[in-house]
DNA sequence: ACATTAAGTGATT
DNA sequence: AATCACTTAATGT
């Protein structure tokens, strides 16, 4: 656990603030699928991953889901750090996309290190603005992509979160991602198949060119 | 062998 | 791009 966090943080981090956050930090291990954080959900305390991928999705108001975008390794949640200015409920849904190992940091905490320490204050700005990015090509994708070009997008993105290109997933669950139907997930993904793209079997998606 | 769930397809809006 | 209605294929019991 000391070895993964030292991997994806030593190098940001400078010793006193690892020591903390190792003897402050709430190791978890949280299986594929857990709900880590629901909408409307006052936030506690933040996540530092050390391992897996979280999926951040957003809720219209008959209760579908839209995914936003992913996390990985050496991130974490800009919900969180908003949340912590206020007394705000969080406005995002977010879900371990895979087995995933984190270390929980107390709001109070990661207010006090903001001033404490230097690297944390501009780990947690940058991963704001890295969020706020995501968050605009997600709008983009959107608004602009054609079915199509986000399904791909979507591939892709999910093949690098899972560090591995064989995708496990139903058309389905894409749908539901995505927010369109099944039928029209299926008949793109039958088009990227034979343009080579992809490579389809039941409940798995090869992704050939990354 | 049968039931269940995932995926494929034509037609319609 | 969504929905319906139906078929076919894969998998579990």
């Amino acid at each position: 656990m000391i070895e993964e966090l030292k991997v994806n943080y030593g190098y940001l981090f400078e010793d006193e603030l690892m020591e903390e956050i190792q003897a402050i930090g709430i190791y978890r291990e949280i299986p594929e699928g857990t709900i880590i954080i629901d909408i409307g959900d006052y936030i506690k305390a933040m996540p530092l991953i050390l391992k897996g991928a979280i999926k951040v999705m957003r809720e219209d108001d008959n209760g579908e889901d839209l995914l936003l975008y992913f996390i990985e390794n050496g991130d974490t949640c800009a919900m969180t750090i908003t949340c912590c200015m206020g007394e705000t409920k969080s406005a995002i849904r977010a879900i371990a996309e895979t087995d995933t190992q984190l270390i929980m940091i107390p709001v109070q905490k990661m207010q006090e290190w903001f001033h404490k320490y230097k690297s944390w204050q501009s780990f947690v700005l940058q991963s704001y603005h890295s969020r706020l990015n995501e968050l605009l090509e997600a709008v983009d994708a959107i608004a602009f992509l054609k079915m199509d070009e986000r399904l791909l997008r979507y591939l892709r993105d999910k093949a690098i979160a899972n560090r591995d290109e064989l995708i496990n997933t139903t058309h389905q669950e894409i749908a539901n991602d995505l927010h369109t139907s099944r039928v029209v997930v299926s008949r793109i993904l039958k088009k990227l198949e034979h343009e080579g793209l992809i490579e389809l079997r039941r409940n798995k998606i090869k992704i050939h060119d990354l």
